[in-house]
DNA sequence: TAAATTTGTGTAAACCTGTGCACATCACAC
DNA sequence: GTGTGATGTGCACAGGTTTACACAAATTTA
């Protein structure tokens, strides 16, 4: 009936030994005859004891928590990251504390103050970003901060990034080597960073071969989204036959638009490119090329960073090149290779 | 360069007044005065303090942590779950400790040590089970425990379900009055509770009708198994024209093998039902009938469970009725209404 | 005006752990 | 016998918070 679990000093009393003892067994590396720590290990065992992580975080100022802070958790690039993170945390011995925000930055914001409120030992943003100020203040507490596709710098934090501008270039050459002579380009009207990141970079090869794609640009990042860029964009009078979508979901979107309701064969009529490699479009009836994140990369060197002591480590940026998965929605170039003209 | 961020004793100094006035500030419902109020809040603003939920977790033997224990995050059903639980966890002021596992008993187990460890509020599992010792010592020490879609029930802990076996049933008899002569039922070996269920809902329905449905089981609850799963059951000489499958992850991928491997039409030549409702079955392609898990109601009715102070509430058990989607993978029905026979 | 009540504040103890320091024990060598 | 070093243990404090208790001040009541 007592509300409060097994302490230290209910397994010392039981062991017969001080409560340093039993706080030294559970210690890596300190001094403790092997006949006392067994009869700890044993008392322990009784009860049920777990070392309070909560108790243990105060005094040692390090919770061995970290905060992941995201916006829609369900979609499915996001759910892959957050998976990926979770898991590389808890191989270093971390624990992930999930908070989820509107995506604004705002909410973001007040995430990362619950964060701070938890002291957990580093936060990462997968959406938004925190005002400078209490970004400092962070830091200032030895809290590390990772931003994952973010643009905004904070000295003393970790930016890792894709190469999306290089990857947005690839895809127009790409459409262009496929014998696409009307790309286009859709996106959504978020303005996350790399999003604009691959647009722009799209939109530049473009004018360099002097060509000017058609665009279309709505709403939120999401498969409904696509659906309706779809329409939009392949039912104007000179209709695109190559479209590079900003986001895999947006191109499952598009590419639903035009088989289903346009009835256009893919990629006979219409090629199409995505971004982020999610599990559907390695999906039989999608088979899209894209770009692939490559998550676990992005997970594993992430959770490296923040575990590693030295805060000097000179390395604050880390951009990780996509590496292009080429399936069968872009149709077989007129005879030539693959090879992508670079910038 | 202090490596301790600012405590409420730095916020009492600024403010003139003792270590107790600043937590009575921040603690809804003490007796402080207005003024003092006011100073003390300036005070936190300027340091940007934040109570420190460690050291008050401690003391209140309330952490306000919530751990999620779960299996393969990326999941389309399991992140919509995720992310429908850490809403709600955090509209009732908590917050989510996100422990993933390999689905196996033992390692959800030693997720649990994990949770307790940090003197979690409430723990719930979406996979695995704790054995009975364990969930008991943690009920002891006021932890609340709840099982989405788990069979073993530990008294004390919150048991919430679908009505699975019932849906299998209305699966049977969907497919009947649509027509088709020779249903079929494709699952995944993971031995799922709820899995399970459906099957035998599906498979003593048949019986009841005086059909041996085919059957087909293999690997994972994945797309890939879908695929395979569709490939086996129709290419059998006596082919299915209607199949059951147990999550609409593998309804989708029987569907692409039926389509584009097999060229068979949807749903002239196959019906199709699923279960849980993931977002890709609204997808165009798919478009598929299936049962609507109310991913929001499993959310917010746990969260309103664990958080209610009364454990002597007699409620341990949750059962929620899945909404049947209706949509195209299912051929209407030769002129009969859409009445499905109960048992 | 005195007594009784309310209101707000400070003091100190409690929660559970990690760790510096002092000390006891033991082995060994001289 | 003492000196030296190594090893393991206990004491006591620190870390940041909540809260019971005591008490002073302010307000109401008689």
């Amino acid at each position: 009936m007592t509300k409060t679990s097994t302490s230290a000093k209910d397994v010392a009393e039981l062991a017969g030994v001080s409560r340093a003892a039993v706080s030294r067994c559970f210690t890596p590396g300190a001094s403790i005859s092997p006949e006392t720590r067994a009869r700890i290990l044993k008392a322990a065992d009784t009860l049920g004891y777990q070392v309070n992580r909560l108790a243990s975080g105060l005094i040692r100022n390090e919770s061995g928590i970290v905060a992941l802070i995201s916006a829609e958790l369900a979609t499915p690039f996001r759910s892959k990251l957050l998976a990926a993170l979770t898991e590389a945390l808890q191989r270093a011995g971390k624990v992930a504390l999930v908070i989820n925000t509107d995506g604004s930055n705002d909410s973001a914001q007040e995430a990362l103050r619950q964060a701070i409120s938890y002291r957990t030992d580093a936060a990462i943003f997968l959406s938004g970003m925190p005002a400078r100020s209490l970004a400092e203040t962070c830091q200032r507490n030895g809290m590390r901060l990772v931003l994952i596709s973010r643009n905004g710098h904070h000295p003393g934090s970790l930016l890792v990034r894709s190469q999306d501008e290089e990857a947005g270039r690839r895809a127009l050459a790409m459409l262009r080597a496929a014998g696409c002579e009307r790309p286009a380009l859709a996106s959504s009207l978020t303005g996350t960073p790399s999003l604009l990141a691959r647009e722009r970079g799209f939109r530049e090869a473009a004018r360099e071969a002097g060509i000017e794609p058609a665009e279309a640009r709505l709403g939120a990042t999401s498969y409904d989204t696509g659906l309706e860029l779809g329409m939009s964009l392949l039912t104007r009078p000179d209709r695109p036959d190559g479209i590079f979508c900003t986001t895999d979901l947006m191109a499952c979107g598009v590419m639903d638009a035009a088989r289903w309701r346009l009835g256009i064969r893919i990629p006979d009529q219409l090629s199409l490119i995505g971004f982020d490699d999610i599990p559907q479009a390695g999906w039989e009836g999608y088979d899209l090329t894209t770009f692939q994140q490559p998550v676990e990369d992005i997970a594993s060197r992430s959770v490296e960073w923040l575990i590693s002591k030295e805060s000097g480590s000179e390395i604050e940026e880390l951009i990780l090149e996509p590496r292009l998965k080429s399936r069968s929605s872009v149709k077989r170039g007129t005879g030539g290779s693959d090879q992508t003209a670079s910038a």
